[in-house]
DNA sequence: CGAAACGTTGATATCCTTCAACATGAGTGG
DNA sequence: CCACTCATGTTGAAGGATATCAACGTTTCG
């Protein structure tokens, strides 16, 4: 049971330009399997040095670098509709790892066929372009908290952050979504140790902010979380003047 | 006295792959201007709403994020050869501020012709991705930095970086280079508080790792500076070397 | 010369880490 | 069904890395 690029899921939920019927069969014809992979499995490993394209198309997943002594620092979250590996791609050799959140699917795309593409489909370009710029983005917001809000801060923007794209992407319901994250992963994402998160979540749940439950997380207070995380799509921001 | 893209002095470094004569005509053909501005210039303003794209000829300059209440991150340094506004011409609207750190040299690429070109160019296309996916690295290699490893050795390892950086760029002589960052600068980038920067510099200039005079850098122990970078071993002296 | 930006240093405060112990739940085999 | 283990979550206490405060030094430049 193949599930061809036509009936992809994604494409409903407009996150990709509309594209032309002649364009979408050259995709469909590159792309070259749906695989899945269990929660927890490494799907780049570091060094992987012949790295293909993938699309995730279900499931999470998440970027990680190791320093030598074992410390992990995740880069970001990567959510359906992310393109994996772009990096890996380009470099043809991977400088992080990737590991599935939950079980996932992915689309298979090989690189070179991509390249290919880039000439007769201008809009696949740009696309793979737009995607590779907003994970920037997100890498940026997350070195922000990491490195200038103190420890609520953060916890609070990561879970906004979080929110805000499940919710583009349909995945919310009533306030409510999957959060398969443990708390290891949220230390390890915003740069805090295991216990101080705990206490740090604990903090936010006492506030009221939100609750979970078998799996998901559920905001009780939006707003206020929002005003906790320190958003700066808000306003425009300025330094001081002193 | 138009500087003409034949003539580029990025071209001759080798950093873009290798372009046929036409291609170099159709860039050049689209080139809008060449500009320079002053140390301390906005180049790129938060919420600009109508950006192009540059290219960095010379000089240095940074990406930034300002919180709300002023606090600053810096996301990464921008040298020569860099692409500057990928992120604001792919959203209509920028996230981040960029900022000249010294006089700089820019062209300007209108970026209605960029995507225009994609068509007609995919080695184009393929160079803007494979720009962006390089600095999604650099900032990869910094988050991990300000969320995984101490003051030491974030700062040994920002200098490594930039070192490293400038080298490929033929701006090292002798293990000196320019370096034009103030303290605050690299407080920003790194997370850290301007006197814990401080200090931490003084560490390391007091065990040897570098020098400086007149804005530039000269590294005096590369290897063990790179060492500590990737992580601060326990065998070097940690206590305060006065 | 004076002002402003940048750098330096000591003392004190605090946020976060580390250590240690225990709780809870899922899975597994006896 | 129980005992066991392993992953995850929770909590208190103590220590340390970094922040903040305050003062002064140094350079640059009009």
């Amino acid at each position: 049971m193949r599930v061809t690029c036509h009936e992809c899921a994604l494409r409903a939920c407009g996150l990709f330009k509309s594209v032309t019927a002649e364009e979408l069969n050259s995709i469909n014809a590159i792309k070259r399997d749906h695989l899945s992979a269990p929660a927890g499995a490494e799907i780049v490993r570091v060094g992987d040095d012949s790295p293909e394209l993938y699309t995730l198309y279900s499931g999470w997943a998440f970027r990680f670098k190791t320093l030598p002594d074992g410390r992990r620092q995740i880069l970001n979250f990567l959510l359906p509709g992310d393109l994996l590996g772009l990096q890996a791609a380009m470099f043809d050799a991977a400088l992080h790892g990737i590991e599935a959140l939950t079980e996932v699917q992915l689309c298979v795309l090989p690189r070179r066929q991509i390249w290919a593409l880039f000439g007769q489909m201008p809009g696949l370009a740009f696309d793979v372009t737009w995607l590779g710029a907003r994970e920037e983005g997100f890498v940026d917001e997350n070195l922000t908290s990491v490195g200038r809000r103190s420890a609520v801060e953060r916890v609070a923007a990561l879970i906004v952050a979080l929110y805000k794209r499940a919710e583009v992407l349909g995945l919310v319901a009533d306030a409510t979504f999957a959060f398969p994250l443990t708390q290891q992963h949220i230390a390890d994402a915003l740069g805090l140790s295991l216990v101080h998160t705990n206490k740090t979540l604990a903090r936010l749940r006492r506030m009221g902010m939100f609750t979970r439950a078998n799996g998901s997380l559920t905001l009780t207070n939006p707003r206020v979380l929002e005003r906790i995380a320190q958003h700066f799509d808000d306003e425009l921001p300025r330094r001081p003047l002193i």
